[in-house]
DNA sequence: CGACTACCGGACAACACTGTCCGGTTCTAC
DNA sequence: GTAGAACCGGACAGTGTTGTCCGGTAGTCG
């Protein structure tokens, strides 16, 4: 038999495989069956038996810190620039990652009960905290917006996303309520 | 035996105590643990069986559309005086609805796909759409915003609320959400 | 008063998800 | 090549929810 087809995800060499693929699974049923899809199905998904997945990931919050890290990965990026625009920039990509993947959400609001330590609001808080000032300053965003108020705004975008019909509809729909809570209308 | 503890829920004559005891039992339930509570334990909340609760209503929506017919009677009630007031009285119920019940917003949600002959979003557009017109000419309302504004800005306080860790926290942030939304600030 | 009807209530089977366990396979070191 | 360690994968028991079923009870009518 061809080497191609030979079995990759037997061995010890082959937990790094199988760790990826639970996560690239993990991302893609997160992302269209919610926070709560069964773990069963994300370990059928990715092709592991259900040992493997609770061996790499011995809770559901775990798995999800581990898909979502690359979420922070993505918004420090954006913030990086730093001066007037950046905040625009983390916004718009925090606006898209919500709108792709509302289980982002819930795993920060399900986190500050069950895993207090893990802090995501407190990431999040941190990068707006270290734009927004810059942006209010540009008068790119009004004076009197605070920290918690954009934060408010997520939960916001969140609630549109939610009980939207599709993910289409999810985007059109947030397009329209950044357009009404933008002053300059 | 005294009358007074003599069991009255057995029998024909039991039936409509039964149902409002399931109805508030269920109001409370939905409140308190939201949508998805098991139907189990709202049977044992209301003190009947299964079987009784599954005769008067055989699926969670057939409960759901009887509890919360209640709130649209409320609505309507609210939007009824007309005139320019009559859109922020029944936006305010509106609110107060959803600050308490969020259930009932879970419910309209879930209707839209598996029953769709329900349409709870219709009632409430056509609530919206009697009693907006006159708000906006009067400038209790800023012009521009439609029907599917208000039901937008409807699905983005459901988003606060499920995301806030109390009541009490949600109703602070709903106010703080509608001050921002309010262009006179 | 007796029989009939409507209804109650808990038990129960079916189903789904979670988390564990162990036989079996693959890699690695010697 | 061989022994041992690491790891995989599916089966399995435990748990919780759903929806049904039937023995038994209360009201009603002749």
């Amino acid at each position: 038999m061809p080497p191609a087809a030979r079995r990759v995800n037997r061995g010890p060499s082959a937990a790094p495989q199988n760790r990826a693929a639970i996560l690239d699974a993990a991302r893609r049923l997160f992302a269209d069956r919610g926070f709560l899809v069964p773990l069963s199905a994300i370990a059928t998904e990715a092709g592991v038996g259900q040992g493997v997945l609770y061996r790499h990931f011995p809770t559901r919050l775990d798995l999800a810190f581990a898909v979502f890290e690359d979420n922070f990965v993505e918004l420090e990026a954006a913030a990086a620039g730093g001066g007037p625009d950046a905040f625009g920039a983390l916004w718009a990509v925090l606006l898209e990652q919500t709108v792709r993947e509302a289980a982002f959400v819930e795993m920060v609001v399900e986190a500050r009960s069950s895993a207090p330590a893990y802090d995501g609001d407190d990431r999040l808080r941190e990068l707006i905290a270290r734009t927004l000032p810059d942006a209010v300053s540009a008068g790119r965003v009004p004076a009197g917006v605070e920290v918690d108020d954009v934060l408010l705004a997520w939960r916001m975008v969140f609630g549109i996303v939610v009980t939207a019909p599709t993910p289409d509809a999810a985007r059109a729909h947030v397009a329209r309520a950044m357009a009404l809570l933008d002053p300059r209308r």
